[in-house]
DNA sequence: ACGCGCGTTCTAA
DNA sequence: TTAGAACGCGCGT
């Protein structure tokens, strides 16, 4: 599905995971020269209704291009991720890696104190969870509840995986902190089972 | 349940 | 642009 956002050339892709009840929406970009996909940011979604509506919303405008490296590139992510939620344990940020896909994290995260937060989730492995209080030990930051806001704001959740951060009690803590709470957290519910 | 701490974002000059 | 207020996926008590 190719939209462009504004006069920005920025384009679309959604689809529902085959073993996930949501549906996952991202922004990227498309580079002709270099072949490669730039992950702008992924975000949930509930149903299609959802995402049709935030279409409208933003409007975003559908694109009559159609690249079939881009579109390859593409249909690999969804196959990576259909493995991901079918519970392989999969490293999503090693195999992005792997791929022609980018995540220009330096563009995301621009100050010292959240390149440290994300340089130390990236080390929590599938299987494996962490917490806030262990990341600030990590980054020598007292700062909690502002660790947290770096991943309330990470636009590449599952990628840069805010979801194997709990509290420190045990509790599961909050997750994208966007729109629907309980849903949300529902899904980082789902997402620390199928890597279990 | 409350106060606190602290990076980031919002708001009002 | 700049100070300061408000905000949060938290922690300790």
């Amino acid at each position: 599905m190719y939209f462009l956002r504004g006069s920005i050339n920025i384009s679309i892709f959604y689809f529902k995971p085959l073993k996930a009840d949501f549906y996952i929406f991202i922004y990227y970009f498309y580079s002709n020269e270099r072949k490669k996909v730039t992950l702008e940011e992924i975000i949930f979604f509930k149903d299609e209704i959802d995402i049709l509506n935030y279409i409208r919303r933003e409007s975003l405008v559908i694109s009559d291009k159609e690249n079939l490296i881009e579109k390859k590139i593409l249909k690999d992510f969804e196959a990576l991720l259909n493995q991901y939620f079918s519970g392989d344990k999969i490293n999503l940020y090693e195999m992005i890696n792997k791929m022609d896909i980018e995540l220009n994290l330096e563009n995301k995260f621009k100050t010292e104190f959240s390149k440290n937060v994300v340089e130390s989730l990236l080390k929590v492995k599938p299987g494996d969870t962490t917490t806030y209080y262990q990341i600030g030990a990590e980054i020598n930051s007292r700062a909690f509840r502002a660790i947290g806001n770096v991943c309330k704001s990470n636009p590449l959740p599952l990628i840069i995986p805010c979801h194997r951060v709990l509290r420190k009690n045990g509790e599961i803590g909050g997750f994208m902190g966007k729109t629907d709470k309980v849903w949300e957290t529902d899904i980082k519910k789902f997402l620390l089972k199928i890597e279990k």
